[in-house]
DNA sequence: TTGGCGACCGAAAGCGTTTTCGGTTGACTC
DNA sequence: GAGTCAACCGAAAACGCTTTCGGTCGCCAA
């Protein structure tokens, strides 16, 4: 009769009990091979499906995780996010799990949706991201007793489960990277201090200035948001300090080229005068001019990643922090790292290709 | 104790039944006012959230939305995604839905998703994007009886609910632009004939080259793929052309920005020698340089007239012919549509604007 | 024969809501 | 003073699944 069949019609087709029909689907032991056979035969050609109501309020669990939408004055930021949440999706398919988006738009909402959750639990897990070094979420979330991974680490995440790119050790790579080019002044734009991934960067960076035997203290740093416009006033104060700085580690992708619009006004060439090296592996750095050389974390295997450690938390087979993971940030070599210009001889190749991408036909 | 409070706590406190409870909370008329407030204050005091796989059960209705991610080649490309994704988790979450994400990576694991949803209806509506002219997914979902409301339209969505941008009128206006400001040799740079609003665009275009009087007949027409390469490629092969065009209408802010990196392989300057205007109004069309103008449709808001509109047609309160809402696009100025050189005397404001824009430092 | 023991399955009790169907009041009519 | 009628509420069924707890059957040992 038109409605979806249910555990019954299979169970009067076979002249089974409804119990019967269940176990059998679930694999239980004590039922025949048999039987199982014929009611999973049943059940293919009927196109059983489960109600997932009904099983989830039978089993008390909701086979339901979230992913908690980083927010910031009503904009969602990221432009990676949405292949992280495919990472995510496509994996809890596997299981047979969902994903939901919860967008809360202020501090406030976001509380109540935790509790909400943690009432309801209708939601089994979270997924955070954007996690700041004192991050609240962290404590709430362990009192409401929600299981939950951080995409991100914070102070206190030493026994929660959290996935975290190597933010440290990709910042002492890129400064490596630039003063293994002849680099000696060696600025960074970091991000507001909040962020965790902010001050890991910073310290990354100073760990690499170190390694360089480069002395960061009094090397050139500036802080800023994470945008376009605040890159661009960071790099015009970089510029006005004497003297300049000839590369610049930059926080983010987005604040790059911010930064290289400011190298631009002052009548510069990103990637000659002033070297800049992003962060995120973001795609549109390869469509600007010069294309921007970045450090790339993959995402949609992050988004897998978090599901997978998540639904293991939840189920229980696992502490969470015996779910912490680091995952390495691969640099992408492209146009705005060069050797500084007083290293001309040496290199030539580089900076003609600069050069032909930049050329406007204004110089021509 | 120390579980969530059910509805049965709160009726033993107050020496009700459950049943009472239960409809004093969803405000039944056969429930004196008394009582009523007594429920309530004590449901708000316990802190009650009904058990969401109860209620749905209960009630055979999910009250969940599923967005099926548009995928290509297991890519998520649109970038703007997440704001088009925020909006409808927001609105949704006013009415107490939930928003999954469905991330089906080919064509027959779209139909299985689909087909399983009309069994299990755990997802009581879809929200559908990237629609083909030729799309069977509005017959096959159509046929499964499944509501949906499609983000773009196709050739038989007469009796189907979508929400579109008026492509047409768009791509016209953006025509019309160019035109008016003395451009004559006006090209398209086309997307892929399947999908829909690419067709739309191509329409567009050619209607507003009627409207000023140029002859779309001959007019250089490219056809490419939605890609940075696409665009580049694409805009390569009309630069070859005799004349060249001094103008062009892309069909999208990814192919147009390609498009610009091939204007200034040539030796030229997007904007200058070449207008060319995008469409999306990403946000990093105003971080490259030139700043591409382009035409901007609002994602968020997108968002939530999808979800508002197909939460009504999962509770049967509209028709799918009820739900069809056009919305328009608006021209955002920036740099790369300005006056044909020839027309110098008139531009000289235009230009100069551009040429401080583009101006690298080899040129100075 | 009796008891015990596996193997297999059914009856029924949940899970926490909503909703139908009555049932009990008290006031109000004639 | 019996009948009517709202107004208000409780008991219980229903939603479709999982899982506990027995129950039957055949077989084998005592």
């Amino acid at each position: 009769m038109g409605g979806p069949t249910r555990l019954k019609v299979i169970a009067e087709r076979l002249n089974l009990s409804q119990s019967t029909v269940s176990r059998a689907l679930n694999d239980y032991q004590d039922i025949s091979d048999r039987t199982k056979q014929l009611v999973r035969e049943a059940a293919d050609q009927l196109g059983y499906q489960p109600n997932m109501h009904a099983r989830r309020l039978a089993l008390g669990k909701s086979e339901t995780l979230g992913y908690v939408m980083p927010w910031q004055d009503g904009q969602v930021t990221e432009s990676f996010l949405s292949e992280l949440m495919a990472g995510m999706a496509k994996a809890l398919a596997g299981y047979g799990w969902d994903l939901t988006v919860l967008v809360p738009h202020s501090v406030e909402e976001e509380l109540e949706l935790f509790q909400r959750i943690a009432r309801t639990r209708h939601i089994s897990g979270l997924v955070i991201s954007r996690t700041y070094s004192d991050d609240q979420r962290f404590r709430i979330l362990r009192d409401l007793q929600i299981p939950f991974v951080s995409h991100g680490r914070s102070n206190d995440s030493d026994a929660t489960a959290w996935l975290d790119v190597d933010n440290e050790l990709a910042f002492a790579e890129m400064t490596a990277h630039l003063a293994g080019l002849g680099h000696e002044r060696i600025a960074h734009i970091a991000g507001p201090e909040v962020y965790n991934f902010a001050r890991q960067r910073t310290e990354g960076w100073r760990r690499g200035m170190v390694d360089a035997r480069l002395d960061p203290t009094g090397a050139p740093l500036e802080m800023t948001d994470l945008s376009f416009e605040g890159g661009k006033m960071a790099m015009r104060r970089l510029l006005a300090r004497d003297p300049q700085p000839t590369a610049v580690c930059c926080v983010s992708d987005v604040v790059a080229i911010g930064a290289m619009q400011a190298v631009r006004e002052a009548g510069m060439v990103p990637g000659r005068e002033v070297s800049l090296v992003g962060y995120d592996g973001l795609e549109i750095g390869a469509w600007i001019e010069p294309p921007l050389t970045t450090m790339r974390q993959p995402q949609q295997s992050a988004g897998r990643r978090l599901a997978e450690m998540l639904i293991s938390l939840v189920e229980g087979r696992t502490l969470p922090s015996d779910n912490q993971e680091l995952v390495r940030a691969s640099l992408v070599r492209r146009g705005t790292a060069n050797p500084p210009v007083s290293d001309w001889s040496e290199s030539r190749q580089a900076v003609r290709q600069t050069t032909r991408a930049n050329s406007g036909g204004f110089d021509s």
